[in-house]
DNA sequence: TTGTAAGCGTTATCAC
DNA sequence: GTGATAACGCTTACAA
């Protein structure tokens, strides 16, 4: 760690024997002499200038950073999208808050981003409260929510509604009361709570049994034992994620039971994690890499152009393996 | 989104009848009369004032964001640490670039935090390279290296080869021809692919089997298969990490071989894929929630005060389970 | 093409 | 305790 005082514009300018807007429009537009270029082309590597962002930013109010509010990174989904936003990036830093799936911390996050200053913030969420609602109102930069519904804000979501419709060939044959919808409460979290049970329920008539767990996988294998001790083992099980399916996976082989043979599971997103349980589980896998680029490209055009007709859906598709 | 232009101090001074270096204190030491702080009180409330972070910074030289520089997402000791970055996280935002293990992203990451003006930057990575180092040598404000021992750079590590160490009783008995050690090139990774298997090589007398492979569980499947296809079965197979466990356990299992009774399986990290495995993963766990506390306050005071002793090391404990 | 000068919104100095 | 005034480093009219 050298301690080098910063070079600045007038500097190099002086160094130069030119003027500071000289060098300016050297950095920027571009307008200089094949003489004066050369000779800044020079100073300037010479003395490793680099220009001061936060004068640059005051001048033009822009920052070249990106808010993002996750609800956590422990998550494949999250991680993939992240992944897909990086790989469309062009040249914008990503500041990210991680609120822990607190719906406080989440309001937190946006103001805090807003004071930061970014060009606009994606906001990943499984809940948008009324004070969400108002934070972000207040924002005055382009705002995308992933993973809620928003007739008010820029959406960018994967279709759940479409997914749900892939699992009813699945259960065609069944009784109503053999399934078992086990997910999160609708209020937690709409979209994987309801929509992606929401086909599942209008064919069935409402008359599958359903459960409320969390999204931790330790909960779900405790929601699971208290239901089996006081109902029978269906025969279907639709998860509402993955990690959800893999507690009631492992509650039901506690009790002894053989999956897929006595009860089938089925669940949603397509993470590692449901390729190296056994057995494997078949689930409805997106692509969040996709979704992710989507993100920041709608970002991007938001922040320049004509608004835009509707928000994007990205399909999924179902990942038979062994478990259904 | 709302548009509402920015209200300024100068703003707040003229709305409150004051000079604006009176808000300014107002705002800072708060060195006003009581009669002035209630105007501003009421005024700032009133417009919803907060000071633009570009001004503040362009004064001040400190920007109140921490460069992280990670290797993925996708890993539970990445994703506990920034859990534990967070909880101890006093006011400062983390600008985070994922360099996807490549090493020359890694370099770039640096550059770039720099000419954001961070106020230190948290590096984890697996690989120290040369370039790596002259850039961080460049780098004006703290540094912290984590992932690899360094003599240059301040660091915060677990213990590795203290983790080794509590392998040596599970070997005791066995012939050194009947281990495998299954890890990634100590080129890549030194703390993972050497020291976490020192104690073990030397115990040995270096008369182990030894393979190398990625921290990909797919590719490692593929290196087993290749491996289990031209030698013997192994009596006892001690994996780097986690995930290259769960490789090892796909590829003997699709054999036909049971572990624990034809093979053994230990490994590293305890991260939650080792719980819902088949059967559940033996492995020297870390607590990377408190590392990523350490890390966090390490840097704070790197900021602030004299240097410090030596770099802290984190011990790791034996998490028994059945693969082992 | 070039340079001068006036800001951008803060904080810091220093008389009052 | 207060308020001009001068920076901080850059961009951008505007004149030359």
């Amino acid at each position: 760690m050298i301690e080098k005082e910063r070079v600045t514009i007038s500097d190099i300018a002086r160094l130069a024997g030119v003027g500071k807007s000289t060098v300016s429009r050297y950095l920027n537009d571009g307008s200089v002499s094949p003489k004066t270029r050369a000779k800044l082309d020079a100073v300037v590597k010479e003395y490793d200038y680099e220009p001061n962002r936060f004068a640059q930013s005051l001048k033009k109010t822009t920052s070249g950073m990106i808010g993002v509010v996750v609800p956590t990174f422990a998550s494949f989904s999250l991680t993939e999208m992240m992944r897909g936003m990086d790989h469309v990036n062009q040249d914008d830093f990503f500041l990210t808050i991680n609120t822990y799936h607190d719906a406080k911390r989440q309001v937190e996050a946006v103001k805090q981003l807003a004071q930061q200053n970014v060009d606009g913030i994606i906001v990943m969420t499984g809940q948008v409260t009324d004070e969400m609602t108002a934070a972000l109102e207040q924002v005055s930069v382009p705002v995308i929510v992933q993973g809620q519904p928003s007739t008010q804000f820029e959406t960018v979501n994967v279709d759940n509604q479409h997914a749900g419709e892939l699992l009813l060939p699945l259960i065609a044959d069944g009784e109503p009361s053999d399934v078992l919808l086990l997910g999160v409460d609708p209020s937690v979290d709409y979209n994987v709570g309801q929509v992606r049970f929401d086909a599942i329920i209008k064919a069935l008539d409402g008359k599958m049994k359903r459960v409320y767990t969390s999204f931790e996988r330790n909960e779900t294998i405790e929601v699971m034992r208290d239901y089996l001790a006081t109902h029978e083992l269906p025969k279907y099980i639709i998860a509402a994620t993955d990690i959800i399916a893999l507690g009631a996976l492992a509650a039901v082989q506690e009790q002894g039971f053989n999956v897929p043979d006595d009860v089938k599971i089925v669940a949603f997103d397509n993470s590692p994690a449901a390729e190296i349980v056994t057995p494997a589980l078949t689930t409805v896998g997106f692509d969040y890499f996709v979704l992710g680029q989507w993100l920041y490209r709608r970002l991007k055009d938001l922040s320049q152009a004509e608004p835009v007709l509707h928000d994007p859906m990205l399909a999924g598709s179902l990942v038979r393996r062994t478990s259904w």
